[in-house]
DNA sequence: GTATTTGTTGTTGC
DNA sequence: TGCAACAACAAATA
């Protein structure tokens, strides 16, 4: 489920439940997937009895700053979730991990197991946090970088490139469907032949659907949703792009999915054209 | 039983 | 070396 508007709903959630809460005890599916690659042993013993101090998130990444200078970083994978449970909830099968404080459990589950945790000690935030790519409204989300992109990967077909971390980050399925639609370019192009009006209309639609993307889905400021996708308009593909026999919001014309860079994918084609007319 | 899933990574081949 | 395509990871759901 979780892109980069996920990612900040989930990472509010947690934050506003527990920021300046400490943690009373860590439960841990000690054999997950999720762990790989980080040592649960020092993940329990540094974040018992710590405080939450912070939060941040980045693409589809959360990093949870706790005192004593224990990170942990969050990615949802495909299936992942953080949630807030009543103080004395009762572990379940896909809660991998679980911190309690007082007042409130917190809970990351994931039946997938693709996403992951991670844990850093230290006075600086880890070096995997830092290396991930400037924000799409960011300054450094130019024009410029996004043709350059494109022109590198010309090969490949723009709805692939869509879903590179390393220039559109946070950006998952549905939101590259979303943009895509918006822009009005059709999945299967290839990233090399968009004439420069469609790389800005792409970079452009880049920046609409993530802003619009974390105002409806996260919230502003500090207000958070009561849940996932219930302020999301029906004037958006993505409540269109499952549904059987869906149309187009634009031109109610109907959509059509098949699979482009490993990806199901919708379009619109009375929109999005492969050839000009 | 079959096919599907809003993600990432490692491998293969060009 | 760089890029593109694809299998693998795992479990629930239709």
């Amino acid at each position: 489920m979780p892109e980069l508007a996920e990612a900040e709903f989930f990472r509010k959630r947690w934050q506003q439940a527990a920021v300046g809460r400490r943690v009373t005890a860590v439960l841990a599916h000690r054999r997950a997937r999720i762990f790989r690659g980080s040592n649960l042993v020092r993940l329990q013993r540094a974040l018992t009895g710590a405080t939450l101090l912070g939060s941040a998130a980045a693409a589809k990444q959360m990093l949870f700053r706790f005192s004593g200078g224990a990170w942990l970083g969050v990615h949802l994978g495909m299936s992942g979730e953080l949630r807030v449970a009543p103080a004395g909830y009762r572990q379940q099968k896909h809660d991998h991990l679980v911190l309690r404080t007082a007042a409130a459990t917190l809970v990351f589950s994931d039946p997938r197991m693709f996403g992951r945790v991670q844990f850093h000690l230290g006075a600086l935030p880890p070096e995997w946090w830092t290396k991930i790519a400037p924000a799409i409204l960011s300054p450094a989300f130019t024009l410029a970088a996004v043709a350059a992109f494109l022109h590198r990967r010309a090969g490949a077909p723009v709805k692939a490139v869509l879903l590179m971390q390393e220039r559109f980050p946070g950006v998952g399925n549905w939101m590259a469907d979303e943009i895509l639609w918006r822009a009005a370019i059709h999945p299967q192009r290839r990233a090399g032949t968009l004439r420069p009006a469609e790389v800005r209309a792409l970079w452009r639609e880049c920046r609409h659907v993530a802003r619009l993307a974390l105002a409806t889905i996260a919230g502003r400021s500090d207000s958070l949703p009561p849940d996932l996708n219930v302020n999301i308009p029906r004037s958006w593909l993505f409540w269109h792009r499952w549904e059987d026999g869906g149309r187009c919001p634009k031109t109610k014309a109907p959509l059509v999915r098949a699979t482009i860079g490993g990806r199901t994918t919708c379009w619109s084609p009375a929109r999005q054209k492969l050839r000009r007319p």
